[in-house]
DNA sequence: ACCGGTATTCTAATTCGTTAGAATACGAGC
DNA sequence: GCTCGTATTCTAACGAATTAGAATACCGGT
């Protein structure tokens, strides 16, 4: 009758999550100082949330000479797929290309980056059309 | 101490934006049956939720013969650019650029879809470069 | 004018997300 | 081995989000 738990990371839970993909592995010191590069937080709140990241699988850690060694359980490329799926399907009626054409259409692209999409896109049209084709990566 | 109110629409907020933005304006009975196509939800709760949104200003409501006409008081175009916002703010640290590259390369374009992309990124990537070209739109 | 059904308001329960204090453990250096 | 400081655990508070029952208002038809 409540809210059901969120599958992706909660805004806080990505910040730290961007922490640890930043340096692959940090005791909770060093995680607080990087956040509170952003933001004031308390040291206890931040291993609230780690403890709390734990139990969902978000991140591990690893027994150290002193504390743990914290690092993300999941890398940047799956949480971005979660939470790209999630705002395509919530948003775009699951059309990823409406999303793109959302971006380019509200001018959040530069010349330059436009040039270089075109060339990704080309590439993968390619790729896509001849299937077989799983090559150089 | 706790979480701040989020200034995007929640998950159930959104279903609720999507039907609303479907049919312009809809009754509360309407707005039911448009959800009860996907889940179960009890008339009530879609009124609640309907009144939270009222103040937060998602939604308008004009009075009607039987009850009221709700709207969505946000276009569709403006939901996104928040939500699509923060998320390449949180997840692409602020690169719309890297967005589209993470969709391009998972694949969750069609052929056809790259082609109508390309034709676009062309069209666009000229008028970025003439400022003072916002002639035929 | 009454009745049936939809719409609204009021109230409340429940879980999640976020924050942090207090207490405690524990390693390093003196 | 004692002390200092960091790390961890336990506990708790509180607002937000989601759900819906009960009570009530109100329109339209008979």
């Amino acid at each position: 009758m409540a809210r059901p738990a969120s599958l992706h990371p909660t805004d806080v839970e990505l910040e730290i999550l961007r922490v640890l993909w930043e340096q692959e592995s940090a005791t909770l010191g060093e995680v607080c100082a990087a956040l509170r590069r952003e933001r004031q937080v308390a040291t206890t709140t931040v291993a609230t949330m780690l403890g709390v990241m734990l139990e969902k699988g978000l991140v591990r850690r690893k027994k150290a000479a002193r504390g743990h060694q914290w690092s993300a359980a999941v890398t940047h490329a799956a949480a971005a797929k979660g939470m790209v799926g999630k705002l395509v399907d919530g948003v775009f009626d699951g059309s990823a290309s409406r999303l793109v054409t959302h971006l380019v259409e509200g001018g959040k692209l530069s010349n330059g980056e436009l040039a270089e999409l075109r060339t990704l896109i080309n590439s993968h049209s390619n790729n896509v059309s001849r299937k077989g084709a799983k090559a150089q990566r």
